[in-house]
DNA sequence: TCTGGGGTCCTAGGACCC
DNA sequence: TCTGGGGTCCTAGGACCC
């Protein structure tokens, strides 16, 4: 039987404002921005804020009317990542095996580690008083035998839980736990399950696979049969094989003038490609996101034979999509650009493996672009007219 | 009240190939 | 003339998570 922790941080980012503003200890605190920005979201709020109805994901402008003497602030994410660093240095003092799912959440495997650390629990108290003492956040855990048990044990207790659900008791947790509480079942998946007639965890559990299979679809359907479950065998952390790196923006104000929409795509575009380099990865699929002023959002994507050259190639890729896409006269809110299924920079386009005529165009352009380097007044599109 | 930004995964349909 | 079945890749949209 296996022991895993699962750490989260509490009200991470609004904790971090308290710790370096001993002032604000106690009251109301609002990360995400400031009264009177507009198109904001709550990013974070403190537990004081949180007994106002201030809670992550509501728009900014309904979290000042709920709590107008609220301290309200934009937000310091290198701070916060560097005391996450730091919370995570912590964990692998107690465990070879971490897995990081967020700024503010880790796995533990703590199979094994009774010798060093003592049972579970008092493990778990060792770590929380060191987080504690090093950094003066405070952490809730969860332990059980299953990363996904240990994950929704984790959030029953906060702030400053620790729950430890036994071996063999996994079932019996989920049964006993209410039905909106089932991580990975959203709004809409509730929605459905209520519609369907299932109102608890033991609603699910009578229903056979097959049969929620048929109701919900084979991934969502097993997915529910094994969570209530326990779900012995979901894995969380595996390595992602569909990498994607994207960079989008919601305005002020929306945007209608072509002018500040091919400004708006060129500094997306940079803001991928600078990504893409820092990873030493490329891609050969970029996607365009628009969502208009109604908030409907559309998106396009195009896979081409070669990866994404430099930052013109990718900029002409980006128009080439929006006028494919964009519905003349409506006003933008946001505007997004992605590089999907990125790779090792190393590894050679498969195209021209194969053709030969690509791989020389390739070459050709390649040369280009890096003469484009030293002589910006080049433009791209003579590169495709050599190609021709 | 009016809805962020960064991701992952799933579905369904179409194209194309054997 | 009518037509199977499987596999892979691609696209658009949607659900979900932190």
């Amino acid at each position: 039987m296996k022991t895993y922790f699962h750490i989260d941080l509490d009200a991470f980012f609004a904790s971090v404002e308290q710790l370096d503003n001993p002032g604000w200890k106690g009251k109301p605190v609002i990360v995400g921005g400031l009264p009177g920005d507009r198109r904001s979201v709550v990013s974070t709020a403190s537990y004081e804020a949180r007994k106002y109805g201030v809670h992550s994901a509501m728009p900014l402008s309904r979290a000042v009317q709920l709590c107008p003497e609220g301290i309200f602030v934009r937000g310091r994410y290198r701070r916060y990542q560097e005391l996450s660093s730091q919370i995570m240095a912590i964990f692998g003092n107690y465990s070879p095996d971490v897995t990081q799912m967020s700024i503010d959440e880790a796995f533990l495997d703590m199979t094994g580690t009774e010798r060093l650390f003592g049972k579970a629990e008092d493990a778990a108290r060792r770590i929380k008083a060191e987080v504690k003492k090093q950094t003066g956040l405070s952490v809730s855990i969860g332990v059980a035998g299953t990363m996904y048990v240990a994950k929704i044990a984790s959030g029953l207790n906060k702030p400053d839980g620790l729950t430890v659900v036994n071996a063999g008791d996994e079932t019996a947790f989920m049964l006993a736990l209410p039905l909106d509480k089932l991580w990975g079942a959203g709004g809409k998946t509730q929605k459905r399950l209520r519609d369907s007639g299932l109102f608890t965890t033991a609603d699910i559990y009578a229903k056979s696979e097959p049969l929620l299979k048929t109701m919900f679809g084979d991934s969502a359907g097993s997915f529910l049969y094994q969570a209530v479950r326990g779900n012995p065998g979901m894995i969380f952390g595996e390595e992602a094989k569909n990498h994607s790196i994207s960079s989008e923006c919601t305005y002020d104000f929306d945007l209608t003038d072509r002018y500040a929409i091919d400004t708006a795509l060129m500094e997306l575009s940079m803001n991928v490609l600078y990504r893409m380099h820092k990873e030493q990865v490329k891609s050969r699929t970029l996607a365009l996101k628009i969502r208009y002023e109604d908030f409907t959002t559309v998106s396009v994507q195009e896979t081409g034979d070669f990866s994404i050259s430099n930052a013109d190639d990718m900029f002409e890729r980006c128009r080439r999509l929006f006028d494919k896409k964009y519905e003349q006269g409506r006003g933008i809110r946001l505007l997004g650009v992605a590089c999907e299924k990125v790779y090792d920079r190393d590894i050679p386009d498969q195209k021209s493996l194969f053709d030969f005529g690509n791989e020389k165009k390739a070459k050709i352009e390649e040369a280009i672009y890096k003469m484009q380097d030293k002589h910006p007044e080049i433009k791209i599109r003579k590169a495709r007219m050599l190609g021709n």
